[in-house]
Parts: C-alpha cells; sequence; structure tokens
DNA sequence: ATTATTGGTTCAAATAATGAACCGGTGGAA
DNA sequence: TTCCACCGGTTCATTATTTGAACCAATAAT
C-alpha cells in the first residue's frame, strides 16, 4: 500500500463521536510506529486536512475537507438532492430516514432526518462509518455494487456488533443473493440492539450503485404492511432520484421495483 | 516535501470551475510525471477522494471529502455558523458578502450570498482559491495571522490578475502594516477589473485569523459613506462570530474597532 | 491508413519512508 | 522536592518506496 493510502487512512478514524484523537491515542489505535505517525499527522497538517488542538496538541479534521466538499457536491450535488427525499419519506413514515454513501470501509450517512413524534428514538450518529455487513445500507450497498468490493468486505475480519450480526461470509453472501432478488435490504438488530431497518439503493450512470436509502425502526414499531409501506416509499424515492442524479437503474432491478409497487 | 503533500496538493486543482481533470492536464498544469502523477491519483481515488468519469477517465473529488466536511464541522460550525452573519450583512447593504477560510494557497469563501438588486453584479465562484496578496480576504487574514504565513507568501512568486495587482513584496508589507492599525483590508481593483472589496478578520482561540467576513462591490458604488457603513456592519458581524465561536479578538483590534465603531 | 493524443505500465536508479532509541516537558505520587 | 510515567516530538542508519524515461494499448483526429 502507498504512503499517501495509508495517511489518508487516518482520516478514517476521525468521527462525530471521535472528534480529535492525539498521537499515543493514534498510535494505540493504529499500532503504526510513533515516527512515522508523526510524520503523516504532520504532512496532513500542512495541507490543512488536519489542524491541532493547541493546548492538548490532540489533532482534528482541517478547513482544507470544506473547500473540497464544497467544489464536491458542486459538481455532483447528491447531498442536495438526496435531502428531499429524505425528508419526505421522514414526513411520511415518521420514522429515522437516512441516506448513506459508500466510503472504504463501509457506508457513511450523508443526511438523516427523524421524522418521529415516537417516544422510541433510534440514536443515529451522522458520519459514523456504518459497517457493511452490518447494516441494510451496507448490504443494499454490497448486493448492486460490483464483486470485488464484495469480496474485499468479506476477506476482512467481520465484526460482531450484537448476537445476530451475520459473520459467516457463506451466510452474507446468499442475503446478497436474496436482496438482489428483492431488490431491497433489511436487518434485524444486526447492528444494533432492538433496531431494525430496511435499505434501497440508488444507482450511478453505469448502473452501479453509488448509494443507498434506509429507514431505522426500533423492532417494536415493525409489521408487516409497514414494512410493505416502507419498501415502496423507499422504491418510488429511489427511483425519482435515479433520475435526478442521471443514475441508470438496472433493468432486472427496474422490473422488481415495479411489481413490488403493483403489489 | 513529502509524497503525501505533493499527491495532497494535486486535490488544490480542483474548483468549481474546473470540477474534472484528465491525467494529461494534470501533467501539463503540475509539470509532475506521468507516472508518478497516475500512481498519485490512483491512491486519492483508492481512498476515496477522487473518482474517475468512467468515459472520460478524468478524476473529480469523490465521496470521502462529504464525510470528513460533515465531521468537521460537527466538530467546529464554522460554516454554520458562518452563514448567519453572512445573510444579515447581504440583507443590510445589498451587495455580495461571503466567508472565507485560509487554505494553503490563499482564502477559500465556504459561503457567500449575494443580497443585491442591483444591475451590475459582481461575479463570484464559491470554492475558488482566492489568492492571500491580491484580495482584501487575504490580505485581511495575513495580517492578522502569524509572521510566517506572510513570509511563506511573500517568497513565492506574486502573480499579476489586473494592473492594479501589488506584486511588490516590500508594498504588501507595508499594506498589511496599515491594515493592522484599521483594523480591515480593502482593494481596489486588484483582482478583478471594477471590483473592489473590504474585509474583516475573525478570530480564534489564540487570538489568531482564522477566517474573514468581506464584501465585493463594484467601483462604480463605492463611496465614502457608504464604506464607512459596509465596515461597520463587518466589525459587528465579526465580533459577534467570534464569540459564538469561542475565539478571541486580540485587545489592540477590539481597541481599534471599538473607536471605529463609535466614530 | 496514419498520426497524434489519450490513459496507463514498467523497472533500474534515486530518494523518501521507516522505526528503535532518544529528547524534553508535564502532571501526578511518594 | 524527587521520582516516575506519560505525553508529543525528533534523530539517523537501514530499508523500502517513489520516481521518471521509455514503453504499451486504445481511441480520436487527419
Amino acid at each position: 500500500m502507498s504512503t499517501i493510502e495509508k495517511a489518508l487512512m487516518l482520516l478514517e478514524h476521525f468521527s462525530s463521536n471521535r472528534p480529535e484523537i492525539g498521537l499515543t491515542e493514534f498510535k494505540t489505535r493504529t499500532s503504526i510506529d510513533k515516527g512515522t505517525l508523526h510524520r503523516h499527522l504532520t504532512a496532513l497538517k500542512n495541507s490543512g486536512f488536519l489542524e491541532q488542538n493547541y493546548l492538548t496538541k490532540a489533532y482534528r479534521l482541517g478547513p482544507a475537507v470544506i473547500r473540497l466538499a464544497a467544489v464536491r457536491e458542486n459538481t455532483v450535488p447528491i447531498v442536495k438532492t438526496v435531502q428531499y427525499y429524505v425528508d419526505r419519506i421522514a414526513d411520511n413514515i415518521h420514522e429515522l430516514v437516512h441516506a448513506a454513501l459508500p466510503q472504504k470501509n463501509g457506508m457513511s450517512a450523508i443526511y438523516a432526518k427523524d421524522g418521529g413524534y415516537h417516544g422510541v428514538r433510534v440514536n443515529f450518529d451522522e458520519a459514523e462509518i456504518l459497517p457493511f455487513h452490518a447494516t441494510s445500507s451496507g448490504l443494499a450497498l454490497l448486493a448492486f455494487h460490483d464483486d470485488t468490493l464484495v469480496a474485499n468486505v468479506l476477506s476482512k475480519k467481520l465484526v460482531s456488533f450484537t448476537d445476530s450480526t451475520p459473520t459467516d461470509a457463506v451466510d452474507i453472501k446468499a442475503n446478497l443473493e436474496t436482496i438482489r432478488t428483492h431488490g431491497f435490504a433489511f436487518t434485524d438488530q444486526s447492528y444494533e440492539d432492538e433496531v431494525g431497518s430496511v435499505a434501497v439503493p440508488f444507482f450511478g450512470v453505469k448502473g452501479d450503485a453509488i448509494g443507498t436509502l434506509a429507514i431505522a425502526i426500533p423492532v417494536s414499531r415493525i409489521n408487516k404492511s409497514f414494512h410493505e409501506t416502507i419498501i415502496k416509499q423507499l422504491i418510488v424515492a429511489s427511483t425519482e432520484l435515479c433520475r435526478d442524479l442521471g443514475g441508470q437503474i438496472p433493468t432486472n432491478v427496474a422490473t422488481i421495483w415495479a411489481s413490488k409497487l403493483e403489489a
């Protein structure tokens, strides 16, 4: 792996939950040599990707990422486009809805809205990395992305988050096949206890999944008719979203989705 | 310079005006060897910082930057905080107002609003890099940031954009001194013909300038009383912004600003 | 059909990355 | 105070990666 990739991997450790990381903490998290780490962090700092808390010396993300995100959003306005649909679904079904994009090691929610006026809410931390194998977003993406990503994900150790987290590569492969035939993914407490989720992919110009729309619900509120309502909403939204983004829904998926909507 | 920094410098070439860049174009823009470039671009692509237009093979910014910006904004919500003040000023004075943060080679506008209902408008491209020496934003930041940045900027070649662009390091240093005594910076067609601008810095916890609030106006509309109105608005907004961000206005600046407001 | 231009690859030579040991400062604990 | 542990940061010989001129393959232009 190139030095560049090694250094950029360091940025993946930051999240809303962990906004600042010191040198020693990085060392324990990565088991990279302290000298090397310091050089990499300094390079990232010099490039504006990190800055240092001048009191604690801990590193946090720097201003360069803001500019880049603005340019990216100007180029491919996914966030802005996605917001409309997430809001719409959230308003309709009164649950926590989010859209996520794939990163190297999982999905990252780019926008979420909790339309709920329920007492029990699903907790949600934007910009957290959602593991591919344990979340409906991740599975929905894997199922409709290219096989190399699937192979890559399954070749690594599959962390268990709850008693229901699938950690067997064969099981997951079978599940991906099911997801392909159904046109959506769902999970039952595989990432967080008491939380189920449903996700559909949305597609890019090549007809490959470039992101997902998903809903997370406390398991107590899931029942068959609600499940069907949710799926229909997601399918409709994803269809319109693909149109907005200039994406192509693969014909087999389009067929499956059409039949779901009729039902 | 480290390989990491060299690779990350490549990202600076992207802007709203230039969202996609091919290998050969990169080569002409950077005069880095094609082999090296390709390796770097591939590393950035593998890390999610770039992705490729699958038809033209040109590179554009990737989804990783979106996640990072979300985390950064969650950590230090500058963009969100700044919007309120930019909007307020724009609504009051009906001109193009923007807030900018320093990047490696200039300022980058993170938010802009054109409050104008004038016929002649200043053109503005968000996420463009505004050179330090030719814009009021850049000068305002230099004047109140640490001296190493000033030395760094002045040691490089100072590009001329118009007939009025200051390109002499001594002149600029003198101007920075003036800016420090006035508490604000202004330029007259030094970056674009027919456009003048005024900027004030805002400060971080250490009392160092971490960004700027600025206004760009067609020179035809500038006059003394308007100039004074603008400066007052900027000073008030920056003061409140510093409070919101937990920043410290250096005492000498605070004194200067207070006297301006009384006038 | 030919040429120019594109993105991408190769491999010996040149250079930068690495990491064990080290430094200096800070904040307890004895 | 003295001691120790822990922090961020630095050094320099060893090692591994980066580099770039030449090359390849595919596409677009003439």
